[in-house]
DNA sequence: ATGGTAGATACTCTA
């Protein structure tokens, strides 16, 4: 069972990137985040054409979560349950498999101290409630997206010059550790040991060909569903396309 | 300290 991750920034605008990449990787399940699209305009017909199901909440220019799956999708929570109508489109839940797959796309926070910066913390706090409320961590729980934090030093191409500022200053590094005490290994850390290895890179100032990169996605699993896991690996080639996402997919096989 | 790019929308906001 092989389950990815991607931030495809618009997945209209990558459409054919998305199509290629599900075709060259196959994977059983893959989330995504920042579809960008309203759920009227969601490719349905063309995923499908290519085998995958779909279930995904979208709105106007921003956000937006989906799952796309080759097995059946069960039991689709979109956003949190208390959440309102308006609350910007950024957790997704189903069931495939017998494996609870939480999708999620964390608020960036724009700026350390802002009104958004305050959101992103709340909404991980929530987050962690969420997973106290419906999860187990005796069951095959997966918890997946663009966290937008970067967990660690090694998980930052100059951990030195990036102390304090977004993505990984104090408060954001332990909102995220306190979702993870709930019982989350980051599977990618858990199965390669200590490599420098981004999810992530600026479109600005050529920080891919400068290898200025965060580690921001994250596939983090329950132990019982970690003890299955065989490899966890991000893949560059997308990167390096034409017109590329600024992410990289994250992939996790299973036995 | 600043600005660099990309996407969606509508001439700005978010990332």
């Amino acid at each position: 069972m092989k389950i990815a991750t991607w931030n495809v920034n618009s997945i209209n605008v990558r459409m054919p990137q998305l199509l290629a990449w599900l075709e060259a990787a196959r994977p059983d399940v893959l989330c995504l985040q920042e579809t960008k699209a309203v759920d009227d305009n969601f490719p349905v017909l063309e995923l499908k054409a290519a085998g995958y199901g779909a279930a995904f909440t979208g709105e106007k220019s921003y956000n937006g979560v989906a799952i796309l799956s080759r097995s059946a999708i069960e039991d689709v929570q979109l956003n949190f349950p208390d959440d309102t109508a308006d609350a910007p489109k950024r957790l997704i839940a189903a069931t495939v498999n017998g494996i609870r797959i939480v999708n999620t796309y964390i608020p960036n926070g724009t700026e350390l101290g802002s009104d958004k910066f305050a959101f992103k913390l709340d909404w991980l706090l929530r987050l962690r409630r969420y997973f106290d409320a419906t999860c187990s961590p005796a069951d095959d729980v997966l918890f997946c997206g663009d966290f937008n934090v970067a967990p660690e030093p090694i998980d930052i191409w100059d951990p030195a010059g990036w102390e304090g500022k977004l993505h990984f200053s104090k408060p954001e590094r332990a909102a995220i550790a306190f979702v993870g005490q709930w019982g989350f290994r980051d599977l990618f850390r858990e199965l390669n040991g200590e490599v420098r290895e981004f999810s992530w890179w600026d479109y600005r100032a050529g920080a891919f060909q400068r290898g200025h990169g965060l580690r921001i996605d994250h596939i983090w699993t329950s132990e019982k569903l970690t003890s299955r896991a065989v490899s966890c690996t991000i893949d560059r080639s997308t990167r390096k396309l034409e017109k590329p996402s600024d992410h990289a997919p994250v992939i996790a096989e299973f036995n």
